[in-house]
DNA sequence: CTACCAACCTGCGAGC
DNA sequence: TGCTCGCAGGTTGGTA
């Protein structure tokens, strides 16, 4: 699922429909979504009357926030997605995996559909949200202007693979398996590469390549290889832009050698291995 | 520090 | 057809 371009293109759609909307009830149907169980029973209740005033995102976390004041943070994990459904649409197959509802009072609702139900819904006060990613030592989203050349490169100065630096959210937030992978193809860098050990030019390299790369995601409306869509059900096509993710043994785009397999922190990594060579 | 593994879930395609 | 195995956009918590 969802790596930074697609939680990014769902928060800019779901600022356009779902803002201002008046809150009805609210219905969870996967006990584990909310982390407390009290809440997953009480949370039409407890989000009855509200509205959703603004919507963040930070990494891989949508921030919807409530003119109550609260904030409600969601992770989608791998095969969550937000859908959104007015009045006269009926239930159909996209609808399937629905494990949480937002209705609201014109009719309307904000559903969250999670084939795995691994993802998860948080209900805060204002105070809990800073100490939310605190506890998780989330870095800074991977297109901030903190993350300038010279702060990646710091942090990516460290004995482990290149990749699992990537991936690993107190580094930067945002990146995961799919981007990963592509933007280490675009920066000609083997993803097994020591971050301690690149170079200069490498890092300046990465950098480059990771904001091209989660520009090019979000401009595509992200990647729909399975499970992810839009919040209009439509799918985002940077399935067709990628050069590696998962294309073992067809053609590198560059040089046409065979897209190699490995595993790299536990995660399927893809890359050209001449292209991308270790050193 | 680092690396590795199991858990959390459901479904799909490959191979037999 | 039907079974088993491996694999999947992520994170957390445990071990060595
Ligand atoms: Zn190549």
């Amino acid at each position: 699922m969802p790596e930074l371009p697609e939680v990014e293109t769902t928060v800019r759609a779901l600022r356009k429909k779902i803002l201002g909307r008046k809150i009805k009830g609210a219905v969870a149907t996967a006990p584990q979504l909310f982390h407390d169980k009290k809440l997953f029973r009480n949370i039409g209740r407890a989000l009855r009357g509200d509205k959703f005033s603004a919507i963040d995102r930070h990494g891989k976390y949508l921030l919807f926030r409530l003119r109550s004041g609260r904030t409600m943070i969601a992770h989608m994990k791998l095969t969550g997605h937000f859908l959104v459904k007015d009045k006269k649409q009926k239930a159909n197959d996209i609808h399937k995996h629905v494990r949480f509802r937002t209705d609201f009072a014109d009719g309307g609702a904000l559903l969250f559909s999670d084939l795995r139900k691994f993802g998860r819904c948080w209900l805060l006060a204002p105070n809990e949200v800073p100490e939310f990613f605190d506890d998780r030592k989330l870095g800074h989203d991977a297109l901030s202007k903190e993350v300038s050349e010279v702060y990646l490169r710091a942090k990516l100065r460290r004995n482990r693979a290149v990749k699992s630096l990537l991936l690993d959210q107190t580094v930067v937030a945002g990146i995961g398996n799919i981007y990963a992978d592509e933007l280490l193809w675009m920066a000609k860098i083997h993803p097994l590469h020591k971050g301690l050990s690149l170079s200069e030019h490498e890092a300046v390299e990465i950098h480059k390549a990771m904001r091209d790369i989660l520009h090019r995601g979000i401009k595509a409306g992200g990647t729909s290889i399975r499970d992810y869509r839009k919040p209009d059900g439509s799918s985002g096509y940077f399935q067709m832009l990628r050069a590696v993710y998962q294309r073992a043994g067809q053609p590198c785009p560059r040089c046409k050698t065979p897209i190699k397999r490995i595993v790299v922190a536990q995660r399927g990594t893809h890359y050209c291995p001449k292209c991308q060579r270790k050193n």
